[in-house]
DNA sequence: AAAAATATGTCAGCTTTGTTGACATATTTT
DNA sequence: AAAATATGTCAACAAAGCTGACATATTTTT
């Protein structure tokens, strides 16, 4: 059961050894899971006018009130001229607004409204149940050791 | 540091009962591990002149040699002008080989060439190491867990 | 005080990758 | 013969990324 289907043989032969040292299983699965995780929200943002980039923004400042301009930048690892574009958009329909930095004049602090929070835990729910489902299913313990892995799976400090 | 302003307080006592039913650490967790997975080829992908849509192409045409453009689609979730595009500038250069169906004559059969064959391992190496990294850094047992849960956040047959 | 560096904003244009809609061709099914 | 299917293609458009250049306010350094 474990092994080959018909489909297989045909390139078994070559592509044996790569098989064996490339994690093709756990490529694809990711690739999968999170497809359809991104996909939970759509609905919701097709509503408000807002695409994925827009989640990802609220979803952020919403999670660290306060962020800079530049926290945001480094966490999305995008350009400024990307991001100023959706930010814009969300500020000027009043998800999230800018106040001066106390200390340093020259950084926006970054904050949700009422409607932005609302928006960022609307967005966050059905991912929210999605993994508590796959949790549930994969058993007891599971959570703690997917968190180590995904922990794991990101880059280190050094940017 | 944390709750200096008032903007903070206000909305602190509301968002509790949220911060406890929605899973806001794995939901992130997930996005850092994800960026960083797939910015991995990204400097093979640059040597080559493609982009992240062609490395899905070639890596699933590889991984299942012979299917057709009808399963590509329906594995991408893409609609067919977009893949054309991807695809066409895969077999001009020589990745991807098409071929007609040996029963249905209407329906190409996709498979990889002996460069579009390296090209997809290559592509895979470096999630691969990322992959094992991590498993091994969570501890003996993770790859069924991990496995298992990945699989969980997929959504069902009904597309 | 002057100069340099920093944080942010903005203009302009480009690329990749997705979308819809319409229509063409070959082939298979009804 | 007609309808359905698999694929390809043209055209226009949208989302979200990019680079480069430059402006403004503010802070830090000299």
């Amino acid at each position: 059961m474990a092994g080959q289907s018909k489909e297989n043989t045909r390139y078994l032969s070559d592509a044996a050894a790569d098989d064996d040292t490339i994690d093709f299983e756990i490529i694809e699965l990711l690739f999968f899971a999170y497809r359809d995780f991104t996909s939970d929200p759509d609905a919701i943002l097709e509503k408000s006018g807002f695409g994925r980039a827009h989640h990802r923004v609220v979803h952020f400042v919403d999670r660290e009130p306060g962020m800079t301009v530049a926290d945001l930048l480094d966490t999305l690892k995008i350009t400024k001229q990307s991001l100023a574009r959706v930010l814009k958009q969300l500020i000027d329909s009043g998800y999230i607004r800018q106040e001066t930095g106390p200390e340093d004049r020259r950084q926006r602090m970054l904050y949700t409204t009422e409607e932005g929070q609302a928006l960022a835990r609307a967005l966050a729910e059905p991912q929210s149940r999605r993994i508590a489902d796959a949790l549930a299913r994969t058993g007891p313990g599971a959570r703690e050791t997917v968190k180590r892995f995904l922990a794991g799976m990101k880059n280190n400090a050094a940017d």
